[in-house]
DNA sequence: TTATTTCGACCGACCGGTCGGTTTAGTTTT
DNA sequence: AAAACTAAACCGACCGGTCGGTCGAAATAA
């Protein structure tokens, strides 16, 4: 079917397009003249593939997301216990920041949307609860084999989910006198040993 | 001196009416004829008292700081130990969650801000700096009287700010299945006991 | 085989409304 | 008299969305 491949292609294009301007204009004062011109298409074409501009950024964000965490539940699965696989959660997400940063920085405006507009707000929601569930199986697993003290599951799931969300934080301000990176090492360091029952001597 | 008063009064209506505004729209789709009417001042005076739409909301970044931490040095020095201190903050923050969470979805529109322009990126780095030196200082003599291990205070205090900046979260998703209290409640507790040191058995 | 029609994909000039900001002319407060 | 406004008209750049039209390839008819 050499037609979907096409019609494909050109959403990627379109996405693609509006992911670099929305990144360094915020959504509001990106335009559809912007998206034309990144994506060598003409405005006709933008939309008759979206119907408005708000489908495009509703479609960037799962778009967003898939080169965002695609590889990530693979990525997990090689690891043997649960707390490899926690870090193997911190690394793979602190590997996303270095490849690309303007990912996470897509993060404050989705979250922004999310804030303001219904739509926007339930399609980021339901990423979260996904992700969420997934950590939380992982603990659950942890605790259960007796890798893990005895703790609350879905709270300690969103507390790594957050703190891996802080790494927004190093997109927007750098006078923290911190990198991203000794940052998170020493914080998923930090919260894995909290977890992890002690030996007994 | 009532001339400076008035003067007081009025930011003081422009600021409310902006802050209001921003929080139901976001700064784009804020427009300078909402602040007119929720401030009941006519368009003329706002640019009385500032000459751009823009000017307002940088003078807004300090007005909402006032209200976000006035008043959190004084509660912490009320504390003895530097881990009351930390559990002050803690408190303190989600003392202010309750009482005005518009508080912090202005976070998220702030931080987009500063991603996107240099003007508001210089206003809260400057913010964070001093708040970031401030919570160094608490660490560092809890380390230097023993109360606390010998840890990096730079991470820790960058981490315990981004674990409070967190509490934004709940201001934009409700399906966690965790309210804000018991998340703050539990990483507080984890992190302080991951500080100080234990009690030699 | 050639002529004709159809259609999905696309183009880009243009329209209508919007919104920061200005101006003007007058009023109230200090 | 100056400062601090009010009310309202106005400007003009700007932008999302539309729409009549084009084009090439495939389907259909002659």
């Amino acid at each position: 079917m050499k037609k979907l491949e096409l019609q494909d292609r050109r959403k990627e294009q379109i996405m693609s397009a509006a992911l670099s301007v929305v990144v360094a204009k915020g959504y509001d004062q990106s335009r559809m003249d912007d998206i034309v011109e990144k994506s060598q298409l003409s405005k006709g074409a933008i939309y008759w593939y979206y119907k408005s501009k708000e489908e495009v950024y509703l479609s960037l964000v799962d778009y967003w997301f898939l080169q965002y965490s695609s590889g990530v539940v693979d990525t997990l699965q090689q690891q043997e216990s649960a707390s490899d696989q926690l870090k193997a959660l911190f690394d793979f997400f602190i590997g996303q920041f270095d490849k690309n940063p303007a990912t996470f920085k897509l993060l404050v405006e989705f979250w922004r949307l999310a804030g303001l507009n219904p739509d926007f707000n339930a399609k980021l929601q339901q990423i979260y609860s996904d992700f969420l569930e997934y950590i939380i199986e992982i603990i659950k697993v942890g605790v259960a084999n007796g890798e893990f003290k005895n703790v609350e599951p879905r709270i300690t799931a969103l507390s790594i989910l957050i703190n891996i969300e802080g790494i927004t934080w190093f997109t927007l301000f750098d006078k923290s006198g911190v990198e991203a990176h000794e940052y998170i090492d020493t914080i998923s360091n930090f919260i894995l040993n909290g977890l992890k029952k002690k030996r007994k001597k």
